[in-house]
RNA sequence: GGAGGGGUGGCCGAGCGGUCAAUGGCAGCAGACUGUAAAUCUGCCGACUUAAUUGUCUACGUAGGUUCAAAUCCUACCCCCUCCA
């Protein structure tokens, strides 16, 4: 590792942003010596980013940070194509409004992260449609085409895995890797940009891009790649049993966001701090040294700031505040979920299999009905015994309503809808 | 266009006329143990329904057919892979 000087450079790596680069001494001579301007490409295949595209965009809130210009672009041209990378089936395609309307909650994501507008190091977020619909396919060939090599391409992971495992790979996801490294050449022309940042799993389609940056512009770029993550018992980070961990709090609420980081392995508990909080570094080195059960202070922690982030201090303060009470104290807390239920309906009485579909706590009565079989259903605390047991009204607590629980973890708070 | 191989539950992958709602693995859920961790062990894991695996329905690419009975056989079609042209 060569001598860092710049801080953005310096903080990449203390934090644990840097897996590969294309030119280390390159870029951090570059960051010392003026403002960047760098950029993240992201797929619209859905309305919220989740927790698995996480650390591209801490990386582009440090880049700004540091002085210096993050560019979020979109991938509305490329999310028409599909990167086959790490993938053995095709996508299915979108259609344009199913983009558009991606990329309006995907906006709302980075809002909390980055700041946006005209000023020089301010974020900005762009469509790279805005140029791949345009091009015109003789003269992109001719242009930008004849500086690929086919041979060299197939020897790239995203095309060679898919070849060796005989899974299909359609012309169109084979173009995907030139229309990236198109969007980087073409960033550098608009922008000024001069560094590409991305998951490992990005870096032929990074190299791609340096490569036609010096032969179409003869110009230095630089690509930038950080770990893809995965817990330390080996799983793909990101997702649980509700699927993935959105950063859209109409897809995850904060509090299951919290709950998400309270429940981090012990081993990823120093790693995560450094990535997604912005605590000092002295502090995490003090929190993740925290033995066996005092590492939850850790955790907590880890939760309430990388929900702040997320969500807000507010909201992150109240996740808090609504775990204590759930797990340390036993009563209910105001994040949790409520679910209304009509009056009347609670006063004739709901079977409890129906009840936790209602709640949302089982996907259908036979997985309900299993679940009390199981002992895994409580209701205010206590076991509930049998599936037909009726729930209403005399189960209210003082403060009418009931909790319903299914395991330790999840918990819905059932309160009466008046009419 | 020709020859061959293949499409099975969230994924991988068995089954190749009845005992198949379909072996096994992964993922998931719950229980035990714990620290709201990991590892481990146990149970569950299509939907609805019943006092009860009771009954019904939907499912093995799509549409038909043969059979008392089909994921399993036949026909046509669609899609994928490999080789040849």
């Amino acid at each position: 590792m060569p001598d860092i000087r710049s801080p953005l450079l310096q903080t990449f790596i203390d934090r644990g942003h840097l897996h590969q680069c294309t030119d280390l001494e390159g870029l951090d001579r570059a960051a010392l010596a003026g403002r960047l301007t760098g950029y993240i490409g992201f797929d619209c295949t859905a309305d919220s980013l989740h927790v698995g595209g996480l650390i591209q965009i801490m990386t582009l809130r440090r880049l700004q940070q540091n002085g210096h210009r993050p560019i979020v672009v979109l991938g509305g041209g490329t999310t028409k194509i599909g990167d086959p990378s790490g993938k053995d089936e095709a996508r299915k395609l979108l259609t344009d409004e199913d983009i558009a309307a991606n990329m309006a909650g995907i906006r709302r994501n980075f809002e909390r992260f980055l700041s946006f507008g005209d000023g020089p190091t301010d974020a900005i977020l762009i469509n790279n449609a805005e140029w791949l619909d345009k091009l015109e396919y003789i003269p992109f060939l001719r242009d930008v085409g004849r500086h690929f090599s086919v041979n060299r391409m197939l020897t790239f992971d995203s095309v060679k895995l898919r070849l060796e495992r005989e899974q299909p790979l359609s012309f169109l996801e084979f173009n995907y890797m030139i229309l990236q490294a198109y969007d980087f050449v073409e960033l550098a022309r608009r922008y000024n940009c001069a560094i590409q940042f991305g998951g490992s799993d990005q870096w032929g389609n990074i190299v791609s891009g340096t490569d036609l940056g010096r032969r179409i512009l003869n110009r230095e770029l630089y690509g930038f790649t950080s770990p893809l993550l995965t817990t330390a018992s080996g799983a793909k980070m990101g997702k649980t049993a509700a699927g993935a961990v959105w950063l859209s709090p109409e897809r995850l609420s904060p509090y299951d966001y919290w709950q998400f980081w309270r429940n981090t392995e012990d081993a990823d508990v120093g790693r995560f701090l450094r990535l997604f909080t912005e605590l000092p570094l002295d502090e995490i080195a003090r929190l993740e040294a925290l033995d066996g059960a005092d590492i939850n202070e850790a955790k907590k922690r880890l939760a309430t700031e990388a929900t702040a982030l997320a969500h807000g201090t507010e909201a992150a303060a109240e996740a808090a505040d609504t775990a204590r009470r759930v797990f340390e104290e036993g009563v209910l807390g105001s994040a949790l979920p409520i679910v209304e239920i009509g009056a009347d309906a609670l006063a004739a009485g709901i079977q409890a299999a129906e009840l936790f579909v209602l709640a949302g706590l089982a996907s259908s009565k036979g997985e309900a009905r299993r679940l009390i079989k199981g002992g895994g259903a409580r209701l205010n605390d206590a076991v509930i015994a049998g599936d037909g047991q009726s729930i209403g009204q005399t189960d209210l607590t003082a403060d009418g309503s009931l909790k319903l629980s299914s395991g330790r973890k999840s918990h819905v708070i059932i309160r009466p809808k008046k009419n």
